[in-house]
DNA sequence: TATGTTATATCTTATATAAGTTATATGTTA
DNA sequence: TAACATATAACTTATATAAGATATAACATA
């Protein structure tokens, strides 16, 4: 039940909500798909256009869905030139937008350590796969990332999938299965760059570098991915917005 | 005029929430009031509740006006406990929320350098005020702020104002001034500590710092301030979030 | 203290119009 | 006839209004 005064009461917008989510979980429409139209989810949960208006709004403002005046609504997708950049936030300090370049080091499977898991959600030593990679701006190296994914979510993943794809990892993800990442947290601090990562970086040992922590998160809050990047900020910033 | 097909059309609850920004600029309800409830808005700018909902609704998603359901809606404040820890993203890796203690190092008046004046929108030479303090957390120190505001904007500011106040510097800005910072924008980097930085934050010198860049705005986007902070990031890190 | 009143924001439905997009039908022209 | 342009229709989201029921909070009153 969910009479206005039980304890677990929801409004009818925000039970939208999660019926739409649960419709993007189980796959009924995939990124970049677009969904029914208002009228025909009123159709179909019952309710008034303006419910699901304010549900879709709600989700629009969480970058889940993307609405287009005049041809529908759509399941956000990375593949999108759009939001192809919207989790990148290392940007040029001059202000000039360019895309980096990316080399992949190399995809290897493993057991989860401890703290691993339990940012994915996983038993400890459950089988993942890491993906190392060398994002480069103008041909320099700056940005060093360790991508770990549950091996059970993305079945199959391998070297040379991830080499032929033309687009980001994030499609990457959603053309081959089915994750969309919605949300990331991301914890930032400074610290001196170790061996590999100078050689890599093309920095002396000891020079500052930021280290950006992210865990990403796919429909239902569900995490996905726990990547650490290592970053050579000369000439370049970490960009973020706050209010 | 305004009509619908003018090239400078807005929509109707785009234009309340204008009118509204700009009784928010004149100070007509300062940080903390409530404003006037939905009727009398409606009334007031002679349209329906509904579109200065949808006005309001909007605002309360920048966070520049805060809904309470029963009570009425109020111009958000730094001064409020749920929003005084709402722009510093610095915190304790295991979790635990802590409040940092902050030293007063100086207040100096200063003419504006040409990239601060290029930052807060002033001529070159201009007058601004510098105040530098150290943040700690647990008595240990870890941030050393450089912040500079117009001295036009912040007449009368001194040191003794700053040490007397028992709260924030955003709700001493809020409290003395009327400006309330809305919006803020930070460019973060990884450097080594210099000589001054490494004394006040207690680390070797050269060893690496998060130094975050910030200009804050307040209503109608205007920027009041330029901070850079020097950040020692043992034990605590930047966290920020994205979708 | 308990109860009722009032004022507020919140939720839901309904209706109408505006505006953007796309496909199709209808011409018009070469 | 074939190719192209234009008008129209049908669909979409966007905007605006109205009205009623509900939740929450503050206050007055018994």
């Amino acid at each position: 039940m969910n009479t206005p005064t039980s304890p677990s009461f929801r409004p009818l917008y925000d039970q939208i909500k999660i019926l739409i989510t649960q419709s993007l979980i189980a796959g009924e429409w995939r990124p970049g798909d677009a969904i029914p139209s208002e009228i025909d989810l009123a159709g179909r949960f019952k309710v008034s256009q303006g419910t699901v208006r304010k549900a879709i709004d709600e989700l629009a403002a969480e970058n889940i869905l993307i609405r287009r005046q005049g041809k529908g609504t759509f399941v956000a997708s990375h593949s999108q030139e759009r939001s192809s950049t919207r989790f990148l936030r290392i940007a040029r300090d001059d202000g000039i937008t360019e895309y980096p370049s990316s080399r992949l080091l190399s995809v290897t499977r493993e057991r989860a350590p401890e703290h691993t898991a339990r940012l994915l959600d996983l038993r400890t030593g459950a089988s993942i796969f890491c993906i190392k990679r060398l994002l480069s701006f103008e041909g320099v190296p700056r940005i060093f990332d360790e991508i770990h994914v549950p091996a059970s979510t993305f079945k199959g993943l391998d070297e040379a999938m991830i080499r032929n794809f033309p687009g980001s990892l994030y499609s990457f993800f959603e053309t081959h299965f089915g994750i969309a990442m919605i949300r990331a947290e991301e914890h930032i601090k400074a610290v001196p760059a170790g061996a590999a990562e100078s050689e890599l970086l093309q920095v002396v040992p000891q020079s500052p570098l930021l280290r950006v922590d992210r865990v990403a998160f796919t429909y239902g809050d569900r995490p996905v991915e726990w990547r650490r990047g290592l970053c050579h900020t000369e000439r370049f910033s970490y960009v973020t917005e706050m209010s």
